[in-house]
This record gives C-alpha cells, structure tokens and sequence, in this order.
DNA sequence: TTCGTATGGTTTAGCGCTAAACTATTTTAT
DNA sequence: ATAAAATAGTTTAGCGCTAAACCATACGAA
C-alpha cells in the first residue's frame, strides 16, 4: 500500500507535466518557449530588473538566464543595460509587442484549462499549494 | 487585475519546481538524477515493460528513454531483453538492490514535504489534481 | 589607500528533453 | 507471396538547466 502523499506528489507532477507540453505547443505559434516566456513575461511586468533578481524570481541559476537573454536579446526582443557592475532588462518595441500578444493569449489558454474546477474547488487546490510553497522555504 | 486560475497555475509550477529540485538533491546521494529515478522505480514496479510503454507512462519521447536507458545499462542497473521488435526492461542485482534501497527513501522525503497537509486539505488537493488531469485527456 | 572579499555576469561540460530523420522488423492488404 | 504501411528503437541537432570555474567591479576594513 503506497503512501497518500506519493499518490498526490505523482499526480501533482503528471499535471504540472501536461500544462507545461501544452503551454508549449501554445506559444510555438509565437515561436516562443516556455522558458523565453517566462522571461519576457517578468521583464514586461517589472521593468529594469537586474539578471540576478531575474534569476531568484524564477528560481533557476544565473548562468541559465544569461544563456536564455542571449537569444532573446539576439532575435531582438530584450535589451541589456549597463548600470554600474549590475545590467538592467528591458522589452524593446518588438518584445513589447509581443509581450502585449502573448500574454493575454497565454492567461486564456491557463483560464480554459482551468475552467473545469468549481470556485470552491480552486480555493482548495491554491490554499494547499500555498500551504505546500511555504514550508518549502 | 490577474485571473486567478494564472495565480493558481503560477503556484502550481513554483511547488513542482520546489520538490523537485528538494528531490534531485536528496536522489543525489545515491548517485541518481531525478529521470534516472523515475525510471528505475517504473522497471522495478513494472518489470518486463517495453520501452515504449515507459515512454509513454512517463509522457516522455521513446528517444529520451533510449538514452536514459543507455547511461544506466552502462552503469549496471538496468537490462534490455530483446524479444521480437522490442525490448523488455529488467532491473539488474545490483538495480534491484538499489530500488529497494532508494524507493522506500525517496517515499519517506515526499511524505514528510506534505505532512504540512491536514488530511481534509489533501485530500482536496488530490481531488482537485485529478479532475484536472482528466481534462487533460 | 590598498588589499581582501563579496557580488553580478559569463562561460563550459554535461545531463534532460524534443522533434525529426533514420534503421530495422513486423503486420497487413492485395 | 510480396509490396506497402505501421511500429520499436536509435541517432542527432538544438534548447533548457545546473554546477562550477572564471572575470570584472564594487565595497569594506585596516
């Protein structure tokens, strides 16, 4: 008889799994991964961060997001700028535009999958997800 | 003013992303990536599976287990039986000694990450991840 | 002031993953 | 029986990610 919490754990993962493939396959049509998404969605809400806040807000290294900025800054969508020993992020008009596309078309398709929950329902499932990222540090 | 299944998606990705990096550095120890794991306590629970039924149970590419298989055959847990046009996967000894090993760990970490959760709390989390896994085909 | 340390960013090796092309074998239809 | 289609596995290019080493700049204490 396996543990309850490994049941909902695996679970947890499969679901996270599936969102994420079909996020995916969402934003090809922007030519778009997850991944550069995310980036573009952070910087477009918080203008003038720093690389490294960037990378705590995301939870992943400093060396992934220098990689991911490279192309991003590359096909013209991100700007760095120098300030001091730190470098500053910023949409330029193309990421701007994109950001203003994609964003909204990318909050439906998470709004449609998740219409299938009850209101109360949803309360359940954020107040226990909330509960499980604050004991996570 | 932000719909809440963003929220509730948001949440969901931060607490995957948690556990499982809280996994890959518990798995660490016994030498194991976080895919390898999977992998090892799929065969081990299901002996005798083809690589594509893996594949497909861990909602990965038939090339992704390929080359998973590759690194843990070389490394001595894990055994391909060809039989036909396929291949039966089988734990080695010392896979076998590892799974027993390492499963019953790995169970124990998970469960002690949701014992924050009063049971009434998980079993709604359950419920609700199941209902939007189905809608999810 | 100057030396040591902390901090932000870059680079690199290596695994994880996908998509797509490829090989080989089995099945099916005629 | 044979040609065509389907299926299992392998390979490869390329992005995502980490850890760790590295570079450069700013800061703090003596």
């Amino acid at each position: 008889m396996r543990k309850a919490s490994v049941v909902t754990w695996l679970r947890l993962a499969r679901v996270f799994q599936k969102i994420d493939h079909a996020s995916a396959e969402h934003l090809r049509a922007w030519g778009l991964s997850v991944a550069q998404f995310d980036v573009l969605a952070h910087v477009g809400t918080t203008e003038g961060l720093t690389q490294q806040e960037l990378a705590d807000s995301l939870l992943v290294t400093k060396g992934n997001i220098c990689q991911l900025l490279d192309r991003l800054e590359h096909s013209g969508l991100i700007e760095r700028r120098q300030e001091r020993r730190t470098k500053r992020l910023f949409l330029t008009q193309a990421g701007q535009k994109l950001f203003d596309d994609v964003v909204p078309a990318q909050e439906r398709m998470i709004a449609s999958l998740f219409s299938t929950l009850a209101p109360e329902e949803e309360r359940a499932l954020l107040a226990a997800l909330r509960r499980l990222d604050h004991t996570l540090q």
